[in-house]
RNA sequence: GGAGCGUUGGCCGAGUGGCUUAAGGCGCUCGCCUGCUAAGCGAGUUGGGGGUUUGAAGCUCCCUCGGGGGUUCGAAUCCCCCACGCUCCGCCA
């Protein structure tokens, strides 16, 4: 949600900045600016009636007090109530038009996308390449090999997960039995993949300064229209109209509210989550697409790093968000390359955002694996998360924060990756050594033929 | 699922239609006083939105007793809906 005060003071920057975006937010807009005009056209009328009725009613209670002494007459209060009466009727109307039209403009406010930051690329842009579209891109575990770790030969061909993995270890056929396309059953060894996956991120994390979060995930509509994903994403999301509650798509959404309508101490500030959870997409539309296995499915687990900082620090801790994300797929032995997304491609809360894409050797691309975004203040804003500096003098008024976040294992996709770059010819999977401490086993044996 | 009781300022807590425009206390801030500290005295201490102003400060008005609506000249107080919390019963991994 953007500051109303900014708007008002200049609208035309706004207007440029959303029209970058390439949607039809001009429009609305202006009618922000049009009701928020007409709030403040009946706004001083209200109150100066207001002002009128308090120092009646003051009065009334004293007159009343004095007729029941015998001091005054009852007369007099009589003849004030009945004054009274018609004020309080023009201003029931007035309230019930400024209602309407508070309402109103919360409602457009909140249809308006965040503004993009002005280094955000007309086109998708590739910042930088790292590690070698090869099987094993970085040659990460080859070199762990000659350290001691599994002794590691990239397989010549490439193979797709599914076939790497057998149906014994990635089911979509009884996944699909039982839920519909786009769901799987995780067995055996990959299990202990997942969950190594995710001990080592959870304690990279806490390494950064993450306190670990396992959220709610469903959640009221109030915490999808705070992060922005309503109105915008409706048909992405699970919904419960039976309990009014939605599945969330990630654990952001929870994550983000975690802290909404607080007012948060300065000193606490940078507070950091990674927050582990499934997430739930309807992904309604993509049913044409051509992607086998559990590259996107509609219930996955993911480990999500969320950020609030002052403002003035949120392009720093974009970075840094995104360089965890790097170290992350660095140690894990998986290729990648930056890429900064395009304006017209931000979601409505993002002011930018950097997809780490890995290189899938049986795809011959890069598909994305994490994504992170610096939503500005406008998370902030609409959840009503604050930051209050005791230090600032003159002391101000709490202000709204920043908020960021990031994808730090999407576990499936990530699973991917590591069957397909850690493949060699007898159609075994080596695994990176960094989660061999965590549990997962050290080399993977070939799918049962 | 059923029944009951609750939600007041940073915290505790009084308050059943009108000088309560929220008592009192604690905490905190500032000042005074006091070898230091403590105590004492005084003042201040929610958040939001208007007007004035280039902006800020200042001044001023309005709103804010969990949220929303209603009754009334007037609501923390009465009525309705919702959210949340606690207790008991039922059910349950």
């Amino acid at each position: 949600m953007l500051d109303l005060k900014v708007i008002r003071r200049d609208p035309d920057a706004a207007r440029t900045a959303l029209a970058r975006r390439g949607a039809d937010d001009a429009a609305v807009l202006d009618r922000v600016l049009e009701l928020d005009a007409r709030r403040r056209e009946l706004l001083p009328e209200i109150e100066g009636l207001r002002a009128e009725q308090n120092a009646a009613n003051q009065a009334i209670g004293r007159a009343q007090k004095a007729a029941k002494d015998g001091t005054g007459s009852q007369g007099a209060a009589d003849a004030a109530i009945a004054a009274m009466r018609e004020v309080a009727a023009r201003v029931k109307t007035l309230q019930q038009e400024l209602n309407d039209v508070d309402d109103t403009l919360d409602a457009t406010t909140k249809r308006l996308a965040n503004l993009p930051h002005p280094d955000a690329p007309a086109q998708d842009t590739v910042v930088r390449e790292v590690g070698d579209a090869t099987i094993d891109g970085l040659g990460l575990r080859a070199r762990a090999a000659a350290d001691g770790g599994a002794p590691f030969t990239p397989a010549a061909e490439a193979l797709d997960h599914l076939t790497i993995a057998g149906p014994d270890r990635v089911d979509m056929e009884r996944g699909a039995r039982l839920s519909g396309s786009r769901f799987a059953y995780l067995r055996g060894d990959l299990v202990f993949v997942e969950m190594a996956l995710v001990q080592w991120a959870l304690h990279k994390l806490r390494g950064h300064g993450h306190e670990a979060v396992v959220p709610p995930v469903l959640v009221r509509e109030q915490a999808l229209y705070g992060t922005g994903f309503l109105p915008d994403t409706e048909q992405q999301l699970y919904a419960l109209p039976e309990d009014d509650l939605y599945l969330v798509g990630t654990s952001e959404v929870a994550l983000a509210s975690m802290h909404a309508g607080e007012i948060l101490d300065a000193a606490t500030l940078p507070r950091r989550y990674a927050g582990f959870s499934p997430c739930f997409r309807r992904e309604a539309g993509a049913a044409g697409a051509s992607d086998r296995g559990i590259f996107r499915v509609h219930q996955f687990d993911k480990v999500e790093m969320f950020c609030f900082v002052p403002p003035e620090d949120a392009e720093a801790e974009h970075q840094r968000l995104l360089g965890i994300e790097e170290e992350i797929l660095g140690e894990l032995g998986i290729p990648y390359r930056v890429v900064d997304i395009a304006v017209d491609d931000l979601g409505a809360s993002a002011a930018r955002k950097f997809d780490c894409e890995a290189w899938l050797p049986s795809q011959q691309t890069y598909r994305e694996l994490t994504s992170t975004s610096n939503t500005t203040e406008h998370q902030a804003r609409r959840l009503g998360i604050r930051i209050r500096d005791d230090r600032s003098d003159p002391p101000r008024r709490p202000e709204p924060l920043a908020t960021l976040n990031g994808t730090a294992i999407a576990v499936g996709r990530t699973i991917i990756a590591l069957l397909e770059h850690g493949l060699q010819d007898d159609g075994s999977v080596v695994m990176p050594p960094c989660l061999v401490p965590f549990g997962a086993p050290a080399v993977l044996p070939p799918a049962a033929a």
